[in-house]
DNA sequence: GCCAACGTTGGC
DNA sequence: GCCAACGTTGGC
């Protein structure tokens, strides 16, 4: 099984939000990088566990863990018009971006950036790498079992 | 709002 | 295929 992190602005879909949803699943949507996407499309399996990030907020850090809970399939914002994330190159026939649903394992109390910065042990994260802006990306094996021991309760 | 870093686009 | 211009991300 593998480990990933996924960058959510709170403002459109917070870890309370995945909580709220039904089934406490929702669809991760708007993706729109070719890397953080294949890294969905061709890694993410079922029952993979994610890291819940709160990107572009006042207190960015982990707040909480989600599960893979399908396979990626066309993200249906690219088709829409009216969405955001439409985009005209992309086509039923030929979509470009994928999707998939995440279902909540738990909240957690807040782990800063700061936090996860002052730890030596993550001083190779991904995620903390200079100019790193991916909004999906693995976590290494170690890296995970160190953040997941020092979650709190929320 | 600023700005560094990075990805994408498009002219050549 | 190069690379300048532009757009986006995301912390501060």
């Amino acid at each position: 099984m593998a480990h990933w992190l996924m960058k959510s602005e709170p403002d459109e879909v917070s870890i309370d939000d995945v909580a709220a949803a039904p089934a406490q699943t929702v669809l991760w949507f708007g993706v729109r990088n070719y890397q953080a996407r294949n890294f969905m499309r061709d890694g993410m399996r079922v029952g993979d566990q994610v890291l819940f990030y709160h990107s572009s907020c006042a207190e960015p850090g982990i707040a909480g863990i989600v599960e893979v809970a399908s396979t990626a399939f066309p993200d249906p914002t690219q088709f829409d018009p009216a969405s955001p994330y439409y985009d005209p190159k992309a086509s039923a026939a030929a979509p470009r971006w994928v999707s998939l649903d995440v279902r909540l394992v738990r909240r957690c109390a807040p782990l800063g950036l700061k936090q996860l910065r002052a730890f030596p042990e993550l001083a190779a994260m991904r995620l903390l790498a200079k100019g790193s802006r991916l909004s999906v990306m693995p976590v290494e094996a170690a890296e995970w079992d160190f953040i997941a021991a020092r979650l709190g309760a929320p």
